[in-house]
DNA sequence: TAGGCCATCTGGTCCT
DNA sequence: AGGACCAGATGGCCTA
């Protein structure tokens, strides 16, 4: 799949990131502009801040899902009918074995499963988040933000860089005589 | 319109 | 047994 180098700077954003990653294989980088697009990581079906609320809606009435818009699709759909009763029927029910579930207890279960991917993947995001957050590249409101592939690519080789810097500091330290740091600024060589 | 990126769903596997 | 992790599939949004 293509992704590898086009992945890079998918369009980092404004200044110049692409230096900081385009290193060796990069082929050329999309390079451009973009928008405002942002890829925000809350979606529509954002259940993010109280999931625990969303779970319990999703228990408290089986089926209806507020945000899921995949939901829709996701599921055979069914829900419909689905008593209020089934929630503690569900509960217990996760013990069962899933081949004497009933349809809504199956249902239940794969709502709280995917509530639980779902969490893991937002806090998988912020994370994500995070790290861009110190990455040397430019932040702002008109700044796209990184792309998650070439976030984890300039995070890498900003480490590189940094790996660089450091030994370049002890090894010219070693002859006894401290030097001024500045003397020491390698050339990023991301590449590496 | 095609391609890139992303969120979500889902089933399988591994771990506690 | 239940939860975490992973990868494939699907569909939406955005940009060139």
């Amino acid at each position: 799949m293509d992704s590898d180098a086009s992945l890079v700077s998918s369009r980092p954003s404004s200044p110049e990131p692409d230096d900081l990653f385009l290193p060796a294989r990069s082929k050329g980088s999309g390079g451009g502009g973009f928008t405002g697009g942002t890829v925000s990581s809350s979606t529509p079906s954002d259940c993010p801040p109280e999931l625990s609320a969303e779970l319990r809606g999703a228990m408290g009435s089986a089926g209806a899902h507020p945000g899921d818009k995949l939901g829709s699709s996701g599921f055979k759909s069914s829900s419909s009918s689905t008593s209020s009763s089934t929630s503690s029927a569900a509960a217990s029910s996760t013990k069962k074995d899933k081949k004497q579930m009933t349809e809504p207890e199956l249902q239940q279960l794969r709502l709280k499963i995917n509530s639980r991917e779902r969490k893991r993947m937002h806090d998988l995001n912020i994370a994500m988040d995070g790290l861009r957050e110190v990455m040397p590249y430019a932040h702002g409101p008109s700044v796209r933000k990184l792309s998650k592939i070439a976030t984890l690519l300039l995070a890498r080789n900003y480490i590189l860089m940094l790996t660089n810097s450091l030994e370049e500091m002890k090894r010219l330290d070693v002859g006894g005589n401290p030097r001024p740091l500045r003397t020491v600024a390698s050339p990023p060589c991301l590449s590496c």
